[in-house]
DNA sequence: GATGAATGAGCATTCATTCAT
DNA sequence: CATGAATGAATGCTCATTCAT
């Protein structure tokens, strides 16, 4: 037996709904999810409203619950869009790499710093997507929608691992789980992005883009 | 003259409330803080009712309401409350050494450390109130209670510059704004912790105090 | 002039819709309300969905509305579809009796019997349609369709006046409105089924298909 | 743990609520439970709106939910009263027979005779209130309050059997299930009162009063 | 005839806050 | 100081119905 998405109602009868989402519904999709980006990201997901969203979208509430199911779900779809352009930009950067004309050390740290950088850039062009992703984490695994991000998210980590692996054997880099990797790589940014977007800091992330980099690498290279 | 804590009115006849409450009354006051905190943290601020509160500490909604005036108050409460202990340990910590018996170099090295361990301790000592208090900074600007706040966090960072100020103009450390400091030295703890706590990593965050205290001092040295 | 089905509305210009539709509509209209029936009786009439029906029977909102015209109507339909089944069985039950061939006493009693036995078989047959028909007669006078049941009902009750009308007169039978001979004859079935449909008693009906026949007889003759 | 009653969440400090209502509280309760029946009989259960009973009874939704939780529960609260004030008359009926002085034929038949009347005269008495008790029997099952109507049921049966039961082992009334009893006692008035309450059928239920009665003794005495 | 996206009035329910006792 | 009944604006969500394609 099959659940209804939107009423959480099952019937003998149903059956999964085909997936055929058409062109322009798509367009109208990504248009709603970037204008409920701006919504929550004033006003926190939890007191965004539905109405708001509705104005802020120019659609009307069943519109919205046709194509999305409820408020979680609307939240969950932002942050996988949002997450996966991010993804998308590191692969970007750490592609960039040419790993045959460098050194050991030398890959090591274009790598690290590449890392660095995506954080660094990304959170700069699409200040309150990141401050919406990178607080919201959570919200997904809850909503059915946590399977994609799963998948991006591993994605991730295996190109991580497969990039440093090599390269903490050779012992130019320490021995440490990939997440404590993670933790030295994205953690001062984003606490200094998190101050920043808050308006609490005064200068901006990218004043910092090398001084982060450097120390990132200086903290993980042996 | 004085301003109603509830309702934010003030009129002339208003007295300053008894200056001097009973050791009966703070320590309810700090059961309500610590049962409160538990409520918030396991359904976050914004889905913790007022009733919760109430079941949770064995007090009516209108005992609450004479106490704490509002919800976001005693939130605001909560935070404060955990945002004095946790720079308590860190004063203590700082104060640990000596700085006549050292060489800047090893200064600096052991303020830093300090830093890192201090975060690392009270998050593992306190992990509900370390996962309230850095995700809700922003709570508190908004509640009258913002100025106790302040006071708090301008000393710890006088505290820091006081103790750094001289090291960056001795070359040991580079020079950089306070507020990149604090970020390399809680940025990769306050990161692994907010994975960790949420159940998303195995291993605790103990078993890398002395990495991310490693880290830091590596990332920030000259 | 003709009425729309949908909208109610008639203009001068409507013609009947073409009298002969195709046996193809004919079997799907006749799946449609075996499913429909199927949710009435899962979710009661009111907590079933237009979506839950085009799930049922695989079909559009907009083929639904194009056939009916709407929710109540579809409801109706069902209880008709069912009304006149019974209402079959029951004719096909007196039909059997020979009046010329019995005594006065003979003919109520089996007239009377039969009654109960159509009311004992067919619920037993179709326990869900049973369920909906006899709950659900309020419903039908709203809708338009209302004629048409009235039109089976009438017919009804004029073959059991008919039928028991002489006998009433011969005092075989108790002289009681015809409304009355009624209750007599389908209350207890029906109340039995009611309960036992509805899961709360153990043994099924037809265990008391004779007691239900011997009770009202004795309960009738005079 | 403990759910709570209104919420349906749960947190670990939550305790059984004491019970402690008051004599005030409950004739407003009471009040509360007739212009609800009101609603309910007029629009029925599913098609009558919270705004509705606030209006009728002159309370906020809040108050509402302060004390009855949801709206299926202030059914069922509906339902019980009615319930109980008609299982009091029942069990004034039956005490006024004096067994001592009669014998087991005279006992069984006014045994029967006293239900009957106990029915149609309730039913009349309170039309509203017999109208919604009898078609909603299921609507209990499901609330919490499905306990309380249990032990009233079963406390009735309880009754009937042991009044019955000499009887049935006499022989002076047929060997059947209670269950079947209860079909023969109200299915008839039941059946007829829904007809004639539903404006259908033009004599009132008292006018058959004897008859029923008669009726039912007819159908199972031996 | 069929489809399903769009609509929006309507509903149950929540919850911070007040205030009489 | 404590209590908890009362309040009602606000919210997420449902669902019958319409209509352009």
């Amino acid at each position: 037996m099959v659940r209804c998405a939107r009423t959480g109602k099952s019937c003998e009868f149903m059956k999964p709904s085909s997936p055929k989402p058409q062109a322009k519904t798509l367009a109208k999709k990504r248009k709603i999810l970037e204008r409920a980006l701006s919504c929550f990201s004033q006003h926190g997901v939890e007191n965004t409203t539905i109405d708001m969203i509705c104005q802020a979208t120019d659609t009307s509430v069943g519109s919205l619950y046709h194509h999305f199911g409820n408020k979680e779900a609307i939240a969950a779809a932002v942050f996988i869009e949002g997450m996966r352009d991010f993804s998308t930009l590191v692969m970007e950067y750490l592609s960039k790499i040419e790993p045959k004309e460098l050194s050991p050390q030398q890959q090591a740290e274009q790598g690290i710093k590449a890392l660095v950088y995506a954080n660094v850039d990304w959170i700069s062009e699409h200040p309150t997507w990141a401050q919406f992703v990178f607080h919201h984490r959570g919200m997904v695994s809850k909503g059915g929608a946590g399977d994609t991000l799963k998948t991006d998210i591993s994605a991730f980590y295996r190109k991580l691992t497969q990039l440093m692996g090599p390269l903490i054997e050779q012992g130019v880099v320490k021995q440490l789980p990939v997440q404590v990797y993670g933790s030295f790589i994205s953690g001062p940014v984003h606490d200094y992005a998190r101050h920043y977007l808050a308006g609490r800091y005064p200068q901006p992330l990218t004043d910092f883009r090398e001084t982060f980099a450097e120390g990132a690498w200086q903290a993980l290279k042996n």
